[in-house]
DNA sequence: TAGTCTGAGTTCCAAATTGGAACCCATCAA
DNA sequence: TTGATGGGTTCCAATTTGGAACTCAGACTA
């Protein structure tokens, strides 16, 4: 199968990373939740060459997760700005923060910390099930399978 | 910048996408979740191409996420398992899922539940803030960049 | 005893994607 | 008139992928 084929896929996060899942575009969520918006500093702060950076932009511009916003006339300049879709994958990011901060430590100590403003304490976040309010962890889940692909998805 | 030496830079973030930000690797992931071992099981699933499989599953034990384990002798054969810093991926995945079935619906439902086996509901993952238990969203959070890279990784 | 099957890869080649660099275009500023 | 600036696109060589075939060790089969 190709790369290119997996939006097709009747699984989420297979879909969802045929938008994101992409070995730059990652990165390039990160920046937006840091507040980089223009083309040349995310091309400055990763690296990346410039029609890569075009390619995945556009994928994310077309899957909804950025938009472009005029930020000046003459000439049009525009930057891209993270939508409610786009904000809604911060958990993604900031979970997969956490696992480097604990498992890959940097000798220097991790690089930011996320203070949550509300109450001013560093974000540590967990997964909780909203209905019990319980920690969860993978060995508390079980996976059920929806009745229209019985047998086709579990292994 | 190449991609293979975004393992070098001081973002928690670009060290863990060095391991599992690639194309096929978060696909892989959630296989392991769903309870996938076996290399031709997961080739079968993903319809990936050997190599790149081999490649995938190769950083992924470099990386210490998964492990190799004999289930049989004579022939030896050997499957890959989660280890205890692998699960600990486990909140990426669901967030990923949880995304992609509100925003990418697909038109017969979602594919699987994720049951939380302590209390029977359905997991609807938020983000939460360990100190004060309130649902954390992207924009209450501020970014403090800690001393020693002041002025070098925030925009 | 030869032939075939299985699991877990490795090897080969053509096709697609990336990295690097240069180029383009509209506008502003000197 | 020349040169920046921002946001790209175009070009080519190098790397990576997709697809298929091959390997290898032991087991099963007739």
């Amino acid at each position: 199968m190709r790369w290119q084929d997996i939006d097709q896929h009747p699984c989420s996060v297979a879909r969802t990373l045929a938008i994101v899942g992409d070995n730059w575009t990652l990165l390039v969520l990160r920046d937006c939740f840091l507040g980089v918006r223009r083309f040349d500093q995310f091309q400055q702060r990763l690296g990346v060459t410039r029609h890569v950076l075009s390619d995945r932009l556009r994928k994310l511009l077309d899957g909804g997760i950025v938009e472009k916003v005029a930020y000046q006339q003459r000439p049009v300049r525009e930057e891209y700005r993270l939508t409610d879709r786009g904000r809604a994958l911060y958990p993604v990011i900031v979970h997969l923060a956490q696992w480097g901060d604990t498992y890959l430590p940097h000798p220097l100590g991790a690089p930011v910390t996320r203070i949550h403003t509300h109450c001013g304490a560093a974000l540590e976040a967990t997964l909780q099930c909203s209905h019990c309010g319980e920690a969860v962890e993978a060995r508390d889940i079980r996976v059920e399978e929806n009745p229209h692909w019985r047998g086709k998805l579990l292994p």
